[in-house]
DNA sequence: CCCTGTTTTCGACAATGTCGAAATTGCGGC
DNA sequence: GCCGCAATTTCGACATTGTCGAAAACAGGG
């Protein structure tokens, strides 16, 4: 079971955003760093598919203005573990690679 | 469409290989150098979509001692853009970074 | 109370990841 | 020549991840 390079993306847009990580943010910030255009939806079954993996833990938070509430999402220590991990490995594959 | 994890992971390792970068010697080196333990069929598997989409391309080469005919493996100029597209995006989304 | 904008949930389907088991092929021995 | 052996590739099936259209839930204002 090894982290999907959606999840990856998502896990660090999470981690980037800090107490602001919700669905929308996430999104936006995916699209404006990465270049990666996904929909909001996406977003939210990946984080609830992280979340059964006791990857990511969330939060229920007050409605800002004329909205309703949000659930705002952060890293679990499994879950950073994971994703240092999956770092980890794509570095040392790297390692030594030139483009002929 | 962009790469999954074990495409960049796959497609690394051939580029490791250059020459010899055929079925079980891919395996291997994900095993040896990523730590990742996956069948040959599933490197087969992988590979085979790739060259569908143009990333990868592959000859037969001469049977060696004592079994049959490889095939070899190879980026194509699309799946050296594809990847370090890849690489870029997850390396910008690192950037300042830092575990809490 | 109904409309509007924001956010979450449902339901469906495509792409990727994974392997057991079968088929193919070259070599050495009987 | 036929037989089994070892290495390699192909088949078929299923789990996980990636993707979104459309629907439902809420909060505030007219």
């Amino acid at each position: 079971m090894s982290l999907g390079e959606l999840q990856q993306l998502v896990m660090l847009a999470v981690v980037r955003l800090g107490d602001g990580a919700y669905g929308a943010a996430i999104r936006d910030e995916l699209a404006r760093v990465a270049g990666r255009r996904v929909s909001v939806q996406t977003v939210w079954v990946t984080l609830v598919r992280l979340e059964e993996q006791g990857l990511t833990a969330s939060t229920e938070v007050a409605a800002p203005e004329g909205g309703r509430a949000r659930r705002t999402f952060r890293l679990t220590p499994a879950g950073w573990r994971a994703l240092e991990e999956a770092r980890a490995s794509m570095a040392r594959m790297w390692e030594g690679v030139v483009r002929p």
